[in-house]
DNA sequence: CTGTTAGCGCGTTCAA
DNA sequence: TTGAACGCGCTAACAG
């Protein structure tokens, strides 16, 4: 069992110094025939840099820390798939911590990402947390926040949530449904509040009654939903504010064993590849995550690198209604 | 900007020795006035251990890499959440890595797990991995080989593929269906490979012509299934190898805008959320994620902590079917 | 352009 | 039980 070979190993067989070396595999101008004698130490040798070592002398990790809250769900795991790519092309690895809405265990992610000095983190905060939260527990850490806002001093990038919802509600009115409900799981979650206002909005601009149907968990989500389905005051139209509430009023639908007519037609947050496919072809308002991943990143790494201003971004984005049937559309 | 403290900083102010505050924070006994003092200092100056130091010195970093083809995978995305939270309990961060079902990707995983000195490594292989290929780029590094298969010398985890295709293809049987096709992506992956086998046998068994529709990609899968669907020998029910493939085949359906009487019975792998709600409900194989996820970190744990056996294991799981509407089933 | 030297913060000798 | 000293592998500072 031989143990990997360091720089030392390599500058004693290119017969140079240590730093020399290390200055060659930085890119550091180095003499060529110099240079020739390190490539082929470092080939002979299989000589590999090691980031802990690196780290420890340099105070940076080549690691990002991504908090979310949770990596089983349709948009996160696009997220993540989105952001693994991005961090490898930027020679970074990530550190995914799920804190599944709780504070806590977010702010154990945090200590976790303080301990492994992650160089920058992205964050989708849990329901509750204020800026000086995430501030005081990533002293000096750049810190983006997706999918959810902060303060105006960290950067950010999110959906135009508020609009979206806006966009969601007028099509759904449009049909002519005037008892539009709006449903979603934690309503205490920043993109979900911005929604809710913005469905909200739209109704009292009509004189409407905003509905608001939602629980502290989907089990009681779907419970609630029953029995506003089956009320006398039955919503005409659903706007759902995720995937996975929308995934629960359908279960509800089926729970229900609701005949086609006595559906309700519904709107939903997030585009997904079985959405064309459910019955009826769910219609939704589809976030840019691409776009989102990337300014996410850009900040990010701006930020990490000083190359940012010192101004912080509040970058917003807007989501895209892409109707099929379930809205009601023909 | 004042700098975090470090166990000389404690030390300093407990009035003890650096090495005493490194074995009280690691539980090794000391006396019980020293500790109480050390847990003030700690406590006062906020210190937190530094994992890359400690990386540096133990040559462990707390941490598993993750090498998978794609986190946005109803499957996979699944699999990491488990993961995710697996590992935490176990105090360790998870770093992910995809390949995207090519093998130099795969191979700079590798590389970047080495420099980053990874405790261990849950792999799901990219088609065409040897098992030396992982064997030599991770010398002396406990692996898993998740969802797939390396060699009798590596542990393993995973759905009794073979079993399972052949439960489904004789489940179609079973519904008078002859004339049985199989459909998926990459025949090449492992998994993929054991499955075809499964359905093949019985189908052979039967004295029934196999028929397996695949591509290199999705998009030529869905033009050759266009073409099987709408040709004379049109084939009487599907058994499709993954969610992936399911979704190919359930967007052909779509894109042909095949009648419901003309759409073909379907039997998919991998369960989700949203099956039950495409029409008609999926009849799918569903993997026992949680199990494969919990058997491979136990078994990588035990490797990393050298309390497992010498003899390694390839632990292999029924799939369950879940009988929904889609395969015939009234 | 190059080599020598000195730590980064920890855990582990070893001797007390 | 405790403390002093060393070194993990690397890079930054300094001198040549």
């Amino acid at each position: 069992m031989k143990k990997r070979a360091t720089v030392i190993d390599v500058a004693a067989l290119a017969e140079v110094g240590a730093s020399t070396v290390s200055r060659y595999l930085r890119n550091v101008p180095v003499k060529p025939a110099v240079a020739k004698r390190i490539r082929e130490a470092v080939e002979t040798l299989g000589y590999e840099l090691d980031e802990t070592a690196r780290a420890l002398r340099v105070g940076r990790t080549r690691t990002i820390g991504v908090i979310l809250p949770k990596i089983s769900n349709v948009f996160f795991s696009q997220a993540m798939q989105l952001i693994e790519e991005e961090a490898r092309q930027r020679g970074c690895t990530v550190i995914p911590l799920t804190h599944q809405d709780r504070m806590s265990q977010q702010q154990d992610n945090l200590a976790k990402l303080r301990r492994y000095r992650a160089d920058g983190v992205i964050i989708t905060c849990a329901p509750g947390t204020l800026a000086t939260d995430v501030q005081v527990a990533l002293p000096h850490i750049p810190i983006v926040a997706f999918d959810s806002y902060l303060s105006s001093e960290i950067d950010s990038v999110l959906l135009r949530n508020r609009e979206a919802a806006r966009i969601g509600t007028e099509h759904l009115l449009g049909h002519g449904y005037k008892n539009i409900a709006c449903v979603t799981g934690r309503p205490d979650i920043y993109s979900f509040k911005e929604r809710i206002a913005g469905y909200t909005e739209v109704m009292t601009s009509r004189q409407l009654r905003p509905n608001v149907i939602t629980a502290p968990d989907y089990d009681q989500l779907r419970f609630l939903l029953g029995v506003a389905l089956q009320g006398k005051n039955r919503p005409a139209a659903l706007l759902s504010l995720s995937d996975f509430a929308t995934l629960n009023v359908l279960t509800t639908f089926r729970e229900l064993a609701l005949k086609p007519a006595d559906r309700v037609p519904i709107i939903g947050f997030d585009d997904f590849g079985f959405a064309p496919l459910v019955d009826p072809p769910l219609t939704v308002i589809r976030q840019p995550i691409e776009t989102m991943v990337r300014y996410a990143l850009n900040m990010l790494f701006s930020r990490i690198d000083g190359t940012a201003s010192k101004e912080t971004q509040a970058i917003s984005l807007p989501g895209e209604l892409i109707c099929r049937r379930s809205c009601g559309c023909a």
